[in-house]
RNA sequence: GUGGGUGUAGCUCAGCUCGGUUAGAGCGCCAGGUUGUGGCCCUGGAGGCCGCGGGUUCGAAUCCCGUCACUCACCCCA
């Protein structure tokens, strides 16, 4: 039996890790702009958080979890989003005590046990960014802006931002049942995945992918047109302030979102490059998060992005240089002066590497050559003799010698610029 | 959890329909074509339980059954 990477996980290999540095990069670099710090918080939790805090009713929790007993009984998760361990985090530590407006974010690996296909994993990475204790719509604005300045910040050029609003706890219940009033009269026409969520949970219906549905959905009463006067007031605000920065979005109205916290503004960004997983970002705002995980009533704000997803809309990083310099000893004695060289021009900061293995002069030009040195240092029988080394541009196929007192200085000079 | 597609060299794939000598190509890798010089070109080489198990057959990469994996889609989501 061999032994493979677990179903879907997959390993992320040297020619991708470019990539991948710029997706980290930029989230460090732009996040430090907005005024968010970076917050680590473990892999695993306490089951309950995630039941409590993304709702017992969602498929994640009910389906989806690595869940598993720890020896002394307790029953211990696999985070699933990165969310309620943040959230969870800025509790245990009273952070909003010393910082009533908190910004923070943070990057790493969730778990989710779905079928995996295009742009889905079990093990997958998320960038998650959340604002606690702001209320008002300027920060829901922000939000939207930082997620589109990230993605292009990213070289991301193609994307779709779709906005919508969910209410909150006042207006939400009386649209909802205007919403399962309505359905019940069409229940028949639906699939029957939709007449079965018409009971259990009616929002979820909004964004139903069969097609005969989806032209009923167009029908029905729309939450914006529900929404109470603050929810009313508040998303209002939030789409002038996004028409003020010059972001183009689409109001949705189907756009519900999977997790049971958010309230109010929603968003989400598509890409048509994605297959049928399109979304590469969703977020928006959860006000009664941090209140229901036994923390104190401040709002939240936030996004996540998916990081594979992200990747996939980024072209294949090219093959880039490993190396400035390559030395090649060809004379026995003349091993030693290279790994002295060598080793002086590593701790000065120059990308060195020579053929340890000690093959032919145009196997190790060969590998010069591909590993993308832009110089080529020789010592042979002949150099030795003359008390230089050879030096060899690679891009412009000119070689000169160099005494073997200004070796050192002269390679150092030569790729620092 | 449900459907479709695909499993042959490190990678991309041909061969399978109409079973038949040592299973192929391109790229990549290694070596050589120079007396100490990379890219281009030429030559050679290494590398395959043809996913796995069973069946049919004189004979299976090829036909049949099962199984596993990958993949796309549904569900849902980043």
């Amino acid at each position: 039996m061999k032994i493979q990477a677990v179903r879907g996980t997959r390993d992320i290999l040297p020619d991708e890790i470019p990539t991948w540095q710029v997706l980290e990069e930029a989230a460090q670099r732009l996040l430090g702009r907005y005024g968010y710090r970076e917050i680590r918080t473990p892999a695993f939790e306490e089951t309950e958080l995630f039941a409590r805090g993304i709702g017992a009713e969602t498929d994640i929790v009910s389906k989806e979890m690595y869940t598993f007993d720890d020896r002394d009984g307790s029953s211990l998760t696999l985070r699933p989003e990165a969310t309620a361990g943040i959230v969870r985090a800025v509790i245990e530590h009273n952070l909003m005590n010393t910082d009533p407006a908190l910004k923070v974010y943070g990057l790493g690996p969730m778990f989710r046990r779905e079928r995996p296909q295009k742009g889905r994993y079990r093990q997958f990475h998320q960038l998650d960014v959340e604002a606690f204790g702001f209320t008002s719509p300027t920060i829901d604005a922000e939000i939207v802006e930082l997620a589109i300045a990230y993605l292009e910040a990213c070289g991301v050029e193609q994307h779709e931002l779709i906005l919508n609003s969910v209410g909150d706890g006042r207006c939400r219940p009386g649209y909802v049942e205007v919403l399962r009033k309505a359905l019940r009269e069409r229940a028949s026409e639906m699939c029957g995945d939709c007449q079965r969520r018409i009971e259990t949970n009616p929002l979820r219906v909004l964004d139903c992918k069969v097609p005969a549905d989806q032209a009923i959905v167009d029908q029905l009463p729309r939450f914006v047109d529900h929404l109470c006067p603050e929810c009313r007031d508040h998303f209002g605000e939030v789409r002038r302030q996004l028409e003020v920065l010059g972001i183009a979005y689409r109001l949705n109205h189907r756009l519900v979102r999977g997790l049971d916290y958010y309230v109010r503004t929603t968003f989400e960004v598509l890409s048509g490059e994605l297959g049928a997983q399109n979304s590469v970002l969703g977020g928006g705002r959860y006000d009664g998060l941090v209140r229901d995980l036994g923390g104190p009533d401040v709002a939240g704000t936030g996004f996540a992005v998916g990081l594979e997803r992200l990747a996939l809309l980024l072209p294949p990083g090219e093959g880039q240089s490993r190396c400035d310099v390559f030395l090649a000893p060809l004379a026995g004695a003349a091993l030693d002066p290279a790994l002295l060289l060598q080793r002086d021009l590593r701790r000065a900061g120059v990308r060195t590497m020579l053929d340890p293995e000690g093959r032919s002069f145009k196997s190790r030009m060969k590998q010069a050559d591909k590993l993308g040195a832009r110089l080529v240092a020789i010592l042979g029988e002949d150099e030795m003799k003359r008390g230089v080394w050879t030096v060899r541009d690679m891009a412009r196929s000119e070689q000169e010698d160099v005494p073997e007192g200004q070796i050192l200085d002269h390679l150092k000079e030569k790729t620092n610029g």
